[in-house]
DNA sequence: GCGCTTGCCGAAACCGGTTTCGGTATTTCC
DNA sequence: GGAAATACCGAAACCGGTTTCGGCAAGCGC
């Protein structure tokens, strides 16, 4: 009694693919001698595992995953639930990124499983199905949350994870990051040795990880310059360019503006161009711009932005080989690494050519009596 | 005897699932029964059908796809290779696309199985490997080639798949593809009612199905409009901004120039501002420029490119949806889709505001002498 | 020569599902 | 009212692997 079909034609058959018995049946033994064999498995001997595993390369043998995984539990694939928001600064380097988990995990013969969500909820929901599906055995946490919903999650499932950044409550995970608190205190510094004390920071996204650290990292800096902190060059989270406009024009309209302006992300920094545009200044010499991710199209700004750049594919590397060695059952705390952006030492920032007082009232002479937010032409929240 | 343990601690226990024994033994069924009751077997009666299923929701049963893919060989997934090239035109839309696949995939509780390859061979590889372990029940082949060796490969192998694009050999190929060569044809047709009578064209990747089409459109359009063919405006592959200028200042320099240039992908039209820029003319005026994808960058050019945009996850989504029909065996011919781009009427194409002679005189003027190829400030490959 | 390891492999259970086959109990038909 | 068809479900095989268990033969000690 078969259900009922849905199909027109049915499904076309495929070419019977050549299953463990065969190879046992080829080469008089069981199958359970040849599966030991081929798993490594000590009570083989040398003679006989190297004729199996001779015979399996000849007739092309390939144990099917899933008919493994019923018994072991493993499916050999890494899985990795993505959200892809409307505007994302992030996504220039999705592609990057896939690449390198896939390629770590082709290398050691593991797939890679993508789902993409568009809310936080979504992701977890689909995390969630995955998991009650078995489609993975571990997960990458990309864009890790100061309080991540997910790692709690699989961590009360017991479900290996590896993230990509840190988190406040470390128990149990295991990360790969970029250490981007260095950049920032590196940037701080480069800009002080300039000549540069008034060091505008603009913030990024307030409930990522990224954004506690970016913030510490500059304020290590002015530490390490002995400059003073002073509240009212920090910005809150600025993640487009008409964003960045808005903090740049705020930063510039103190009574004593910075002559540098840190930002926490690259897509906030390009706003500053359009505001410099404006006011008729020069970035890198009337202002100074340094900022972090390296996107391409900071390479198309003039003067190029100077940024730190990220190698995202190797990230997605380091996080494919932490998992599958999480998921083979390494302990999380001895599966943290850490990496470094490198400076792209462009022309964004350089000697301060202007003191805060004449930058000051240049702004004052070329900025609208106030009144709503500042318009800017040729801005695209893009 | 077990085999020689790699790792530390040894993997961490899962939390025990709801098996189908679990289920069959708290309704008191065989678990034969409830298979068959959940997979819509007509030999179940309805009252037991609905008690299992209730039973199932209530109890949270959610079966094993890697237990049922044993026996049905089929394992809910839906393949994708990427080749992730160095400098690639359509990785803005790699989320978009990717999204949409993932989205139609969980919808019919699928999964997305993703590698990435880095060169043709390399694509091939990835695919037979994913193929020979039976990772994926079909595939979607993006990135259509005339002569497309995955299509080959799959075809002979008796795996279904789903091409996004045309391709020369149509035979038991399933496809989704927008019609570009009719977007080429609209162009042409616009540029002729705005007054153009020389329309230049430049043609994208050469080994791609798309190129044809579009050069087919440009034609028809020509024929439709009673403009004669002229080989002179039909310019090579030009794929990124440095070529696109090159291919703009070649049509400029013509005898008699063109007034309207269509280009087949965005990346190289937008080489047509520099060479504007260099020469004092205005798009949208001087020249007009029409093309094709929708990249973001277009709208960050002023005057604003006038594009065809492509909706990249809706092709994701319905390339998903026809894969998963052609798996239930439906067949190939009857899943062909063809839609439509549509099209950005943005500034860069107008009345032209010089005849082509006018046009001519200009470029003369303001040319080097000749000598090398023409180099062109703030151009960035990329 | 005997008992005890040790090395090596076969037999069979097992994993979590699907599918085939066959056997009741109930209808249906004449 | 009896035979045949039908509705419904259980038993068991099956899918392609892994893992446990046990047994035989050779080697070892004494």
């Amino acid at each position: 009694m078969s259900p009922t079909k849905t199909g027109t034609t049915g499904p076309t058959p495929r070419k019977r693919r050549v299953t463990i018995d065969d190879l046992a049946g080829h080469l008089n033994l069981t199958k359970s001698t040849v599966s030991r064999a081929l798993n490594g498995y000590t009570d083989i001997s040398e003679t006989t595992r190297l004729r199996v595993r001779r015979a399996a390369d000849a007739m092309g043998y390939r144990p099917l995953s899933h008919a493994q995984a019923i018994r072991t539990g493993r499916v050999r694939s890494i899985g990795l639930v993505l959200q892809v928001s409307e505007h994302d600064g992030h996504r220039p380097f999705l592609a990057e990124f896939l690449a390198g988990v896939s390629a770590a995990a082709s290398r050691a013969d593991w797939t890679l499983t993508l789902a993409t969500a568009s809310s936080d909820e979504d992701k977890l929901t689909l995390l969630r199905g995955l998991c009650d599906q078995n489609k993975a055995d571990g997960f990458i946490l990309p864009r890790t949350g100061q309080q991540d919903a997910r790692a709690d999650f699989l961590r009360a499932a017991n479900i290996p994870f590896v993230l990509y950044g840190r988190t406040s409550n470390p128990e149990g995970c295991a990360w790969y990051d970029i250490a981007s608190e260095d950049s920032m205190k590196d940037a701080v510094c480069r800009l002080h040795a300039l000549g540069h004390r008034r060091i505008g920071f603009v913030q990024g996204g307030a409930a990522y990880m990224y954004n506690a650290l970016r913030l510490s990292g500059y304020c290590e800096g002015l530490k390490a310059c002995g400059l003073p902190p002073a509240p009212e060059l920090v910005r809150p989270a600025a993640l487009n360019r008409a964003e960045g406009v808005a903090a740049t024009r705020a930063l510039l309209a103190l009574d004593t503006p910075p002559t540098a302006i840190l930002f926490a992300v690259d897509r906030a920094a390009l706003g500053a161009w359009a505001v410099a545009d404006d006011l008729g200044l020069t970035i890198g010499r009337d202002l100074s711009v340094i900022s972090y991710d390296g996107i391409p199209e900071g390479a198309l700004m003039r003067p190029q932005l100077s940024t730190f750049s990220v190698d995202t594919r190797h990230a997605g590397e380091r996080l494919a080989n932490l998992l599958i060695r999480r998921i083979r059952g390494e302990a999380p705390e001895a599966l943290r690494e850490i990496g470094q952006a490198t400076f792209l030492d462009r022309g964004s920032h350089g000697k301060p050519a202007l003191t805060s007082e004449q930058l000051s009232d240049i702004v004052r002479a070329n900025s609208i009596p106030t009144g709503g937010n500042p318009t800017c032409h040729s801005i695209e929240n893009c």
